[in-house]
DNA sequence: AGTCGTTTTTAACAAATGTGAAATAATAAT
DNA sequence: ATTATTATTTCACATTTGTTAAAAACGACT
């Protein structure tokens, strides 16, 4: 648990006490590869923090294909957002890619903790709001570039990511097809 | 300065010595069609909420050229959020594409608005995640549709923006050449 | 090692988008 | 009105990416 701690603690402090009570409201799972922790079409009542593991967010576009919006891995939260704040379906599937581990906060908790560690709210907003930010800087620049230059910027971003992460799901990510990637690869290896 | 007000209400309510003492923290401004309301390398220390006018937010890329990161309207906050939040340099530029009207909050304003309304912070916070979830879903849609796609989404979320807005800006914003959209857009009249 | 199932690569061709330059249309300025 | 300026469209051709299908490579499992 004390990675979600860990991390907390980097946006503002916990005393001992605090941190305490705090473990009583996590849960921790493990996941399987290729389990969901979300369904599109379900309610989302939990967030998850991941611990160990590589997850992919998808939905399904209007013909037919799974869509991967991003991808999470170690010290990132996973939830869909919009859906868990309205309390409407989920439209995003959250799936893991690797065995995993996340700690996991329901509801229940996310409005408990507040009222025993008041700066709770304030440090997760900060954290959504960094998140969100990146995540549309990175979206923005696979919207201007060509198939090549978005490739080579995933590599830089997220050189540890490639690995463990299907090709398909990356050039889906990528807004490309997989056989326009695995041509821009070989290329890239020999010029 | 009563346009903010009414919609800082929809999300939490503001009785009326609140909002008395809330005018003293607002400015209104004026932009003349082109002007700049942030220029990318400086500090931003404010925030806008368009009362009238259309802006669009854009940065230069690598090989300088201007993309368009989006475009907001009546209603819509404009500022570069991570400048403003991290006080560094900004990467946007936000310019005034029509003759427009904002409500400007300096940093000193969104700093003791607070004090005497308890609820601000948590509105804004709000109002800014359904902003950035909101901008994420479009742009995500950008990466995985075509050109043709990608313009007809764009008549049907802003129907009202299209006639407002430069079409080369457009095209920037939907990741194609300008002449690409014209080349569309007679396909789309006349199919 | 061998088989099955999945992922990745390859190839040939089709379709979409980019490029550069010029023509036309629309807008602003005089 | 006329000119100058800017925005938009058009065109011919180059390049990139998509499509379809098949082959090759990889991993999991006996």
């Amino acid at each position: 648990m004390n990675t979600l701690v860990e991390y907390i603690n980097q946006f503002g402090s916990i005393d001992n006490q605090t941190n305490e009570k705090l473990l009583n409201y996590l849960k921790l799972e493990q996941l399987q590869k290729d389990e969901y922790f979300l369904e599109a079409g379900r309610y989302c009542n939990r967030i998850g923090f991941i611990k160990k593991g590589v997850f992919r967010i998808f939905f399904i576009d209007k013909d037919g294909n799974e869509i991967t919006r991003y991808f999470l891995s170690e010290k990132q939260f996973i939830v869909d957002l919009s859906a868990y704040n309205n309390k409407t379906l989920a439209s995003d599937n959250i799936q893991s890619l690797t065995e995993s581990e996340i700690i996991v906060l329901d509801r229940m908790s996310m409005d408990t903790i507040p009222t025993f560690f008041k700066e709770w709210n304030n440090i997760l907003h900060k954290i959504t709001e960094n998140a969100l930010l990146e995540k549309m800087h990175h979206r923005s620049n696979l919207v201007n570039q060509d198939a090549t230059a978005k490739y080579v910027e995933f590599l830089k971003l997220h050189p540890n990511l490639v690995n463990r992460i299907p090709l398909g799901y990356l050039a889906s990510y990528l807004g490309i097809k997989q056989q326009s990637l695995s041509r821009i690869r070989k290329k890239i290896i020999r010029p």
